[in-house]
DNA sequence: ATAAACTTTCAATAAATTTTGAAAGTTAAA
DNA sequence: TTTAACTTTCAAAATTTATTGAAAGTTTAT
């Protein structure tokens, strides 16, 4: 039996595409959809769905579905070939780019929903004497004040420029 | 039927219950985990399994199991009463804690592993004429200076002092 | 040593999530 | 207008994840 020293890059494609997905269902985001995403990452060209369905061994239906929330998330862009009818799907390549996608959409998504509801629960009246009012009320209001603190950090990480993100932000926290 | 104009206490705790538990398994945080954690932060004293079991309507194995999880997180400590067999568990509520345990274990769980994998991928030889290989190499790249970028960061924040939290990171990043 | 008062474990079950695939829909060429 | 080449949809099935509850384990008091 062939025992090699080093990874092959057939090996090493696998391998990302794997790590790629557990990593994004470790933080909620659909496994496949991590794997599609973490596909087209690595490969040079535009992918047609047939490609994809192929290289990852899931059905029509998922690759399509998974195509469309990767498009959702502006992580994804469909192409046209002309004289061809069939869509190819090919991924910005850009880390800093994805970071920033990611980043807008879970804001939009998780973030912002949930900070409207602590404003709403933070409003809710009591008894300050009464500890359980007074307990529920300094804890909503402090997780409100920190999911506000993330809210506002994100989004000027969204307006910043990529050498920010890739220069300063060592340097500034040291 | 009776409507009221404001939330009541009861009603809001539900309510803070439900969404926290919302948002964890969005992040990819087992729901009740998230529930417990949210019943303990707006509760003064330290309940017992059996509290938190009637409250949440949660099996005792599965209290029991959350609970472990939550100390091992670092968010939740048991508490012994003299005198009394039963163990009582207790939140802390510094919301700057819970930020910094929480970055904590996921830089340890999730983020620091996927980093040895990509170091390991990044090491993966090949023709750098061949653009299969050229655009693994860069994306892999490219993630991995990403995923140290923000390794470093967390580690800056984890030492920092709670008033940089607070006030600097908006100011610095104007 | 035995019982009482707890906590822990984990196989079985339930629930939630993801995936499939075939039918229906769309678009463009023949 | 018909057919071919696609894409989309979604109910049913498969898979994964979470939960239950009862039995086993532990600790302390009697």
């Amino acid at each position: 039996m062939f025992v090699h020293l080093y990874m092959e890059l057939a090996e090493a494609k696998q391998k990302f595409i794997e790590s790629w997905g557990k990593l994004g269902s470790e933080w909620g985001i659909n496994r496949t959809m991590a794997q599609v995403h973490a596909l087209l990452l690595i490969t040079p060209e535009a992918l047609t769905t047939e490609e994809i369905m192929e290289q990852l061994s899931i059905s029509r239906g998922n690759a399509n579905m998974t195509l469309r929330d990767l498009i959702g998330w502006g992580l994804v862009e469909k192409q046209l070939k002309p004289g061809e009818r069939k869509e190819y799907f090919f991924a910005d390549k850009d880390t800093w780019n994805i970071a920033r996608q990611v980043a807008k959409e879970r804001r939009k998504r998780e973030l912002d929903p949930i900070i409207k509801i602590l404003d709403e629960l933070t409003k809710v009246k009591g008894d300050t004497k009464d500890p359980e009012y007074a307990t529920f009320n300094k804890s909503v209001t402090d997780i409100n004040k920190l999911a506000k603190n993330v809210d506002k950090t994100l989004e000027t990480m969204l307006k910043a420029e990529e050498n920010w993100f890739w220069g300063s932000v060592i340097k500034i926290f040291k």
